[in-house]
DNA sequence: CGCTGTCCGTCGGCCAGCCGACGTTTTGCC
DNA sequence: GGCAAAACGTCGGCTGGCCGACGGACAGCG
């Protein structure tokens, strides 16, 4: 759910086509740059050509990931979130004062836009979801399989996930900590559910025992 | 920040100026009607013309509201909620492909549209934060306090707020139980940070001693 | 005016998971 | 290779607040 928004590649092809980047101008962005703040809600559009940024939400002692972006990806900071550039990224930027006039001319912009607004309001229900109904245990399988099944390569032996992220990263996402994401990882592993594969991968066996940490009940 | 989005009259306004309303057709609600569920997600977009709604997600043994839309409100089913009528209501309502067709011809509804989309992410943002960092009494007193700015009626005792809502409207609201808000509740009234007022108002003699219970460490 | 349904107040047990602490392993860098 | 910094593993104490339970207060209705 808030993991990727990846499969915003679509729009990016579209865009292309549809010339969406004129009035864009690209911006390399240093490891560690804050493109925006609560406090310095400069009001813009972007949409990520390379690297990764990460968009959180912070208060004085704790910090929640709302979702990492990587090439591709469009984000408007209509709301009051950090963005940060977690590695050397390049971006292209547009203020929103002129990006709504070219919203105005242009009306081809429109579903795009509204296809975006509509994904981040998704994302964002879904986090509600997870941090009032589900407990930590039930997120994280949750956010395992997710990535499994659009970042996984299918092995004879399982699912092979990529996993670039740290333990950290995870927990901020899932609005728990470091501490939980290790101890569980690591019974699941105990209990065969998983296993590691050097140290940017995990192996799974079998999703649906995976899947189902995530509805204890039934 | 989650309490109404009553601040959408001016929308209202500028909507009938557009005649934005061309292609929505009025339906009356009956009490308890359910518009929209996540398993049939129809499509929608509707403003109250009366009544009010409830926006909610639910999972088999829980409830969380979202917020409650009251007449001028504008909403959009582009995401997976309940959406039920609380009283006998009257809304405009009108499917997304009509009005994405209606978008595409006519980019004066886009800007209100966007601040719609707008505002609905800014509720979402902050109710995650609230969730996130912060522990009920902060929550229940940020609430109180901004529908006392918004509600409230100035007198020489303090502000008198309107109150609406059962309590269990409210813990649900803030993501936690009636029992939590009532015990609060009553022991702030104890502590004489305020006073019942009847059976639906409350009066508090000042937001400040109510607002610190939003800010526990400083 | 009793009856029934809804709402409110309060108590206590219980537990998920946060937090601090500390040692170990990996990584990155000179 | 060697050193500092970052990331990981694990343990135990502590607690916010959920949950069940039960009784009282109102309100509507026949």
């Amino acid at each position: 759910m808030h993991a990727h928004a990846h499969h915003t590649r679509p729009d990016f092809a579209e865009a292309a086509q549809n010339a969406l980047l004129d009035g864009f101008t690209l911006r390399e962005l240093a490891k560690g740059y804050l493109l925006s703040t609560p406090a310095c809600p400069r009001n813009q559009v972007l949409m990520v050509q390379s690297g990764r940024l990460r968009v959180y939400l912070a208060d004085d002692n704790r910090e929640l990931n709302l979702s990492f972006l990587e090439a591709g990806d469009i984000y408007t900071t209509h709301t009051p979130t950090y963005v940060e550039a977690v590695v050397p990224s390049s971006i292209w930027l547009i203020e929103t004062p002129v990006f709504a006039r070219k919203l105005a001319t242009d009306p081809s912009v429109t579903p795009v836009m509204m296809r975006v607004m509509g994904r981040l309001l998704s994302n964002a229900v879904g986090l509600i979801e997870d941090l009032a109904f589900r407990e930590v245990p039930a997120r994280l399988a949750r956010f395992l399989w997710q990535l499994a099944e659009r970042r996984g390569h299918r092995l004879e032996h399982g699912w092979l996930v990529p996993l670039d992220f740290s333990m950290q990263d995870i927990a901020s996402l899932l609005g728990t900590t470091r501490q939980s994401v290790s101890s569980l990882i690591n019974q699941w592993e105990r209990e065969g559910i998983l296993q590691r594969q050097g140290r940017r991968s995990l192996l799974v066996p079998s999703l649906d025992t995976l899947k189902a940490r995530g509805a204890p009940l039934p």
